[in-house]
Order: structure tokens, then C-alpha cells, then sequence
DNA sequence: CTGGTGACGTCTT
DNA sequence: GAAGACGCCACCA
């Protein structure tokens, strides 16, 4: 089968450890493509039901979840990094410099 | 092939 | 700090 851009960006994820969180533009850099931050996103919208991901480790630049606050997913998202010892500054934004991914 | 869409990022007011 | 404009390009109809 033939690596798509999507495929590339789930295996990424999967590789994010628990307890950290990486933000789009990050992991599009770790693919040497720094300007699909967006595809990224797109990717894990795109997400299979059958494939388990680690997608709520993903959040966007400003240290925040990308969706609204009123919906579903974002509490959703929350709760489950608060399961992994993930906590927010000011209720919703998380620290980058604390909990950010530094792969090696 | 063409066009619309969009879990984003960066620059400019 | 906040808000808007623009660029980026994979995927789908």
C-alpha cells in the first residue's frame, strides 16, 4: 500500500509518549514539511474509527485545544490529558515549556 | 482536471 | 493582547 500524507502523520502520533503534547506545526516539521501544520489536523480529522490514536496529544501553537470550548470534543480532549497529569493554565491553555514534546 | 474545505501558523494592524 | 488577512496543500466530490 502506498504511504499517504495521512498515514505518515497517524504513525507520527502514535509515537508521542504519554503525559507530553505537540502542537500541529511541530509534528508537520518533524515530517520536513513545516508548512502542512495544517494537514496535520486535517489528517487526524480523517482519522479511521478502527485506529486507536493519541490524538488529544495534539494541540495547536498557542498551547490550546483547537476546538470550541462549548463542544464535545474539546471537553473530551481535556479530560483525557487531565487523565494523564496534564493540567491547564487559566482553565484551557497548556504549558508548552512543562508538558511540550522534545524528541531527540 | 477544478474547486471547496480546513484539529494551523505567521504576519500585520 | 486581540482580531483579521493570507498562505499552505492533501483530500474528496
Amino acid at each position: 500500500m502506498k504511504s499517504t500524507w495521512n498515514q505518515k502523520v497517524w504513525n507520527l502520533v502514535k509515537t508521542i509518549p504519554r503525559g507530553k503534547v505537540a502542537s500541529y506545526g511541530q509534528l508537520a516539521g518533524m515530517l520536513g514539511q513545516p508548512r502542512k501544520a495544517r494537514h496535520v489536523g486535517y489528517a487526524l480529522h480523517q482519522t479511521p474509527e478502527d485506529l486507536v490514536l493519541p490524538w488529544h496529544r495534539v494541540i495547536n501553537a498557542q498551547g490550546r485545544i483547537s476546538f470550541s470550548e462549548h463542544s464535545q470534543e474539546y471537553l473530551m480532549q481535556k479530560a483525557m490529558l487531565e487523565a494523564e497529569k496534564v493540567t491547564f493554565q487559566d482553565g484551557n491553555r497548556i504549558d508548552m515549556k512543562v508538558y511540550g514534546w522534545r524528541p531527540k
